[in-house]
DNA sequence: ACTTAATGTAAAATATTTTTAACAATTATT
DNA sequence: AATAATTGTTAAAAATATTTTACATTAAGT
């Protein structure tokens, strides 16, 4: 049974007053295009980035990223 | 405040039956050299195999590594 | 309709990770 | 002491992730 990652970073983002991609990606010490690839599911981010995510939104780990069953 | 990913591998596979690297290796489908690189901190993990470790104990993946303070 | 802010996307370049291969060091067993 | 199993480590190549640059699209506000 083949599993994937998916994210929540568009609802965290809305969550967390409507911060703008450019936004987070400031917050990330990253490019804008890096949050729109990561949000749109083009590749994974590192763990580090990953990380650093979750410390943005002040959530866990595995509630930004979730590695469910395709 | 700098942090860094630690993670509790060698832990973890003691506590499951002295799983050895090369077990470990072969559980997630990657070179023992990658087990010894990670559990060694040596670089970190992709997220998808960060995923697969946490899949593999059967823990969420904030107990196999962690973002801590340096 | 026009302007601006926000987002989507893609190609090429750069950076990082993983693999491969090889050998050394350690630990356990006989 | 010798052997086997496990682990440590390193270098170079391959694979994958990330950045940059650039332009297109969408949504909101005036």
């Amino acid at each position: 049974m083949a599993k994937k990652i998916i994210n929540n970073i568009r609802k965290l983002r809305f969550e967390h007053d409507e911060m703008t991609q450019a936004a987070l990606a400031e917050a990330l010490g990253v490019t804008r295009q890096t949050v729109a690839a990561m949000e749109g599911n083009k590749y994974p981010p590192s763990l580090e980035l990953a990380f650093r995510l979750a410390d943005v939104f002040d959530e866990d780990i595995s509630y930004v990223f979730e590695y469910v069953n395709e």
